[in-house]
DNA sequence: TCGAATTTGTGCGTATGTATC
DNA sequence: GGATACATACGCACAAATTCG
C-alpha cells in the first residue's frame, strides 16, 4: 500500500475500539490474539501490539500475559473516608468501607529495613535508622484495591507485641489502636495528598496499566504527647476507581 | 552474549542517572545525543533512545525534538494547605501560599449557565437551574499554577452584591467571608479528592503534557444553618507540582 | 530563501524472554 | 514438557524539528 493514511497500529487500534464499542466484543470477552492480528491484517506481531497498548492505555482493553487481550468491565468508583465522624477514633484504613458493607480483605508482608533520606526525613530520624516496613494489598470483593505502604521506627515499637502490625492480637485494627496498646496517644494524622502515574509494578498487582493516573497519600502519626512522629504510610490508589473524602455535610 | 545481567538500555540509564545525581551533568546542561552513545557504547541509537526515555519518565531529564536531550531543573513542589489552624476561618484557596511568601496572582471569567446533572446533584438542585459558573486561573510566580471552577445558585446570591464573586468590593476573599457578607455561615467544605490525567485544554493552559496526572478536588460548602449546599467548586493541580495537606503537626 | 547537517521521534520486523494452560 | 500467548530488547529506515550557512 502506498497511500500514506494514518500508520497501520493506529488503523487496526481504530478498528478493535469500533468493534468494542458497537458491543461486538462484550466486557470481560477475550480479543483476538497478536497471531489472528498477524494473520488477519499481514503485518508483523508488532503492530498488533502496538495498537493493543494504546487501548489498553486508553482504559478499553487489559492484558494478561500468557493469556490474552480482553475487554475490560469498569468496576464502579469507590470513596475511602479519611475523617472519622467528630469525636469518633479513626481506624484502620478501610475502616469506612466495611462500614458502607464493601467486602475487604487484607494482604501483608513485613520486613525490617534501614530508613532512605525520604523516610527519615518523614520520621523526625537519621538515615539508615532501622525501621518496620510492612506492605500492605487491600483486597475489595476480593481483587486488589489500592496499595499501603508503612514504616514504623524500631525504637518506637520494637519491645513490644506489636512490632509486627499483621500479626498477633492486635491484627487489622489501625495505627492509633495500636498506638494506644503500648501508651502511645496519636491525634489525626497529617496527611499529603498528590498524583502521579503509576509504576509497572503497581499497575501489574493492581490490574490496571503502566503510566494511570494514581492518588498518593502521604500519611504520618504523630505522638500526641512529644509531638513526635511515630509512624507514616504511603497510600497508592488507581484514580480511575477511588476518590477520597475529607470533612462531612453538616447534619449527615 | 549469554550475560543475562540488565539490559543495554537499563545499564546505560543508570550511568546517565549516576552522573546527574553526581553533578557531574548540572541542570538544563545538554545531555550527550543518541549519535554520541551509540559511539561510544556500540549498540544502535534505539538504546541510548530507550534510556532516555526511562528517564524521561522518572522527570530526571527532557527531550526536545531537534535539538537534544537536557537535564530537568524542576520547579520545586508546592504545597496547598486544605485546613485553616484550628480555630482559624478559611480563606480563598491560595491563602497559605500567600501566608508561605508566594507570588500568586488571580484570573477569573464568570458567566451564568444552567446547572448540568453532575453539578445539580452536588448542589442539592434541580438539572437547569441557573448557577453563576466562575473559572479561575491561579497564577504562582505569574505562571498558571492550578485551575478551579466554581458554581453557585444564583437562588443564594442572586439578589446580592456578591453575585460576582471576583468583582466589585468583595474580591479574593474567599466562599466562607463572601457567604457571611450575605448572612450565610457555611461549615468546613467536605472535599472529594481524586486523580485523572489533564484533557489536552487543561495542559496548555497549565503548560504540560496532555495525560499528565492530576490531582482533582471536588470541594463543596453547605449552609450551617440549614445543611444545604451553597457553592461547589473543581480545583485541578497538576501532580507533578503540587500536593495538598490536610491536617496539622501538633505543635506545630 | 533554501537546503544540508544534526538531533530526536516513529514505525515495524525479528529474536528472545516469560507466563499460562 | 510442549504449545500458545504476551513482553521486552534491539536494529534499521524514515519522518520531523531545529540550526546554521
Amino acid at each position: 500500500m502506498t497511500t500514506t493514511g494514518p500508520s497501520a497500529y493506529l488503523r487496526v487500534a481504530e478498528q478493535i475500539r469500533d468493534r468494542i464499542t458497537a458491543g461486538e466484543y462484550l466486557p470481560g470477552s477475550q480479543l483476538p490474539s497478536l497471531a489472528d492480528l498477524q494473520e488477519q491484517y499481514g503485518f508483523s506481531h508488532g503492530v498488533g501490539q502496538s495498537a493493543y497498548r494504546l487501548l489498553e492505555q486508553e482504559g478499553v482493553v487489559l492484558a494478561k500475559q500468557g493469556r490474552g487481550y480482553f475487554v475490560r468491565e469498569q468496576a464502579p468508583r469507590r470513596t475511602l473516608v479519611r475523617r472519622p465522624p467528630a469525636g469518633g477514633k479513626p481506624g484502620p484504613d478501610n475502616a469506612f468501607l466495611v462500614e458502607q458493607g464493601v467486602d475487604t480483605g487484607l494482604r501483608s508482608q513485613s520486613t525490617t529495613e534501614a530508613a532512605t533520606a525520604d523516610i527519615a526525613e518523614r520520621l523526625d530520624v537519621e538515615a539508615g535508622t532501622p525501621l518496620m516496613h510492612t506492605s500492605y494489598v487491600y483486597l475489595v470483593d476480593g481483587e486488589p484495591g489500592f496499595l499501603a505502604d508503612s514504616w514504623e521506627p524500631m525504637s518506637v515499637t520494637g519491645h513490644h507485641l506489636i512490632v509486627l502490625p499483621e500479626a498477633g492480637p492486635h491484627i487489622g485494627i489501625g495505627v492509633a489502636a495500636r498506638m494506644a496498646v503500648i501508651g502511645i496517644e496519636v491525634g489525626e494524622p497529617v496527611e499529603l495528598v498528590t498524583a502521579r502515574a503509576l509504576t509497572r509494578a503497581e499497575a501489574q498487582t493492581l490490574a490496571t496499566f503502566p503510566g494511570a493516573p494514581a492518588l498518593v497519600i502521604h500519611r504520618t502519626h504523630y505522638d500526641q504527647a512529644t509531638g513526635r512522629p511515630v509512624e507514616t504510610a504511603d497510600l497508592v490508589l488507581p484514580g480511575e476507581r477511588w476518590s477520597t473524602q475529607y470533612g462531612r455535610r453538616p447534619g449527615a
